[in-house]
DNA sequence: GATGAATGAGCTTTCATTCAT
DNA sequence: CATGAATGAAAGCTCATTCAT
């Protein structure tokens, strides 16, 4: 994949595409895309092969955009449950931030287009919160079930935190304060 | 009356939309739910009005489905965990006997063309969990948050224990005799 | 032709496809005709083989209405003149008192659906009034022009007239006192 | 700007357009008039945004295309019947020359699609003509009558010479002699 | 590289007609 | 004979993608 010119109008077809898939889902068309972007219809596909491929760039840029909320203050020396929490909690922060975002990757992900090569792809930079489930369940802190249905459930509370709070927002303070308890509850040992 | 409408095609029909939406999501084609059916293309317009009715329709179906799984034995004398636990079990016996009809169900929901109106329809056959819920929330037996938000945990735990079965089958037994405990945890008060 | 059972539900039909033609064309539906005509959809085939004959037999039917208003007080021994004013008045009144036929039979005719036979066997009842201006041409009192010309003018003044009545008709009165000294002058020789 | 829009191709379409329409009236599918284009069925679509839009901008079209017969060489010096003469000769002549545009308007005048926002739009190169026939109104050279009534009038005698010329070509000559002078007579004062 | 006109396959929907009831 | 469900061939229109400019 050459480097391509302008990394600024890669950006506006990717905030673009995030918009677009937020509101009308994988139907939005590649031309109402380059539109918002304001782009020629043909220089999408400069950036990006096809839409398919825009697609699984997008789902990437998305989960990466949310590692960047999570990651880089991650609290390497801290217990279990106050990585778990700052995890959880910064989940929940960037969701509330970037409703759009948080949309767009809902329907990509339920839409079916997201190859499970690409779901892959954008586990890595989680890999130190990866590794600290593992360690955790390891150590008896967390319950001793699969990692990866571990991960999903804390996915999912943290959504259903996120889309609660957005649709109810007289709730959200509480709601937010409830979640995380709830979760660990669920999941330690 | 010439020909009555034929309550097999229509359910045909349905059945055809499960699978098509399970395996291609709302890009599905008219005509390809109505060749899966065997049926002519015009003949689905005269079961649904349109594509977005037979969408419609198709989710309060599979919402009922789910329903007739889980209501005609609901244990409306039994204690709330029981009870719960009757609604949790069941909700992942049908989701792991109709894998295409949870996966439609998901797609449907996610891709934005279920309308407010029909999602509000397709929650009175569970009217009587609906009442338990806030009962046992009144009783100190759930914790106190909003019965939407509790709801919504359960069903997302349910799903991701569905998924996860599906996906692992060797780890099916044990994912399943974790999960309620682990919602237990979380939701009681 | 086998002669229909029910001539009521023939009328009911004939008045259907007038209004429906009136207000949309020859792109009027089949069905909505029926459903005007409070018929089921097959048994307009009952009664007309085809589409296309249904609206050869309006065209008739529409044109014999005409001539219904105009021939049987055609005043047969009265002058050129006031034969041909019979005729133009009769002719107005009719448009003015058939909206829905006079736009369906404008429509019908400008279509391109209607057959020349049609067209020929719908000048029959005419024929008095054919013989009149042939007579009125050879004794010198029409122009000397084809008989088929001067009944095309005579027939689009009348339209006009009508056209201009009803569209304006606080000028109604005048026009039609205008319209036949007009085409008298136009066309006497 | 990457490839203009053709004006040849726009063109191409109108004419493709006039003569489907000629042909078949208002049901000339898009595909066919795209056929006879030779462009391909989208392509329709870029130029005009709906059959709708395309029928308007052909009527609008086809009622340019007489004006740039009968105005140019309109003798705005002459006296009013040699001015009327001019407008009714040259409508005569443009229909005669264009037997698929004159019948091509005649059916989408008829079949209703034509709003009456462009009906009017399309009198505006008509203009010194209307001015004319108000002031020859005025000055009694024309009967006192409606203008519209007038203008109708002679439009109608001016398609039945058309009409009756192409339909029997040899009373052709004959019948053009004769028009104008019937016209004169029917509304001058 | 950027543009947007051109393309044609594919979509949802309509509709004249048939025929089982 | 009356009914209206069933049919499938169009219809108008959209859209991902290509490519001349």
């Amino acid at each position: 994949m050459a480097r391509p010119l302008s990394p600024e109008k890669r950006l506006a077809l990717l905030l673009a595409a995030t918009q677009a898939v937020a509101e009308q889902g994988v139907l939005a068309s590649t031309a109402s895309i380059a539109r918002r972007a304001e782009v020629a219809e043909g220089t999408l596909f400069t950036y990006f092969e096809s839409k398919d491929v825009l697609f699984q760039e997008l789902y990437l840029h998305l989960k990466q955009s949310l590692a960047d909320r999570v990651m880089p203050s991650y609290p390497h020396a801290a217990d279990y449950r106050q990585r778990m929490r700052h995890v959880f909690d910064q989940y929940v922060v960037w969701g509330l931030n970037n409703a759009d975002g948080r949309v767009a990757l809902a329907r990509l992900s339920a839409s079916g287009v997201v190859r499970d090569a690409t779901r892959e792809q954008a586990t890595e930079p989680f890999l130190a919160f990866s590794r600290m489930m593992q360690d955790a369940i390891n150590d008896g802190v967390l319950l001793n079930a699969p990692i990866a249905f571990l991960t999903s459930i804390m996915e999912r509370v943290a959504e259903t935190t996120i889309e609660y709070a957005d649709k109810h927002p007289q709730d959200a303070e509480r709601t937010q304060q409830l979640a995380f308890p709830l979760l660990w509850r669920a999941i330690s040992g």
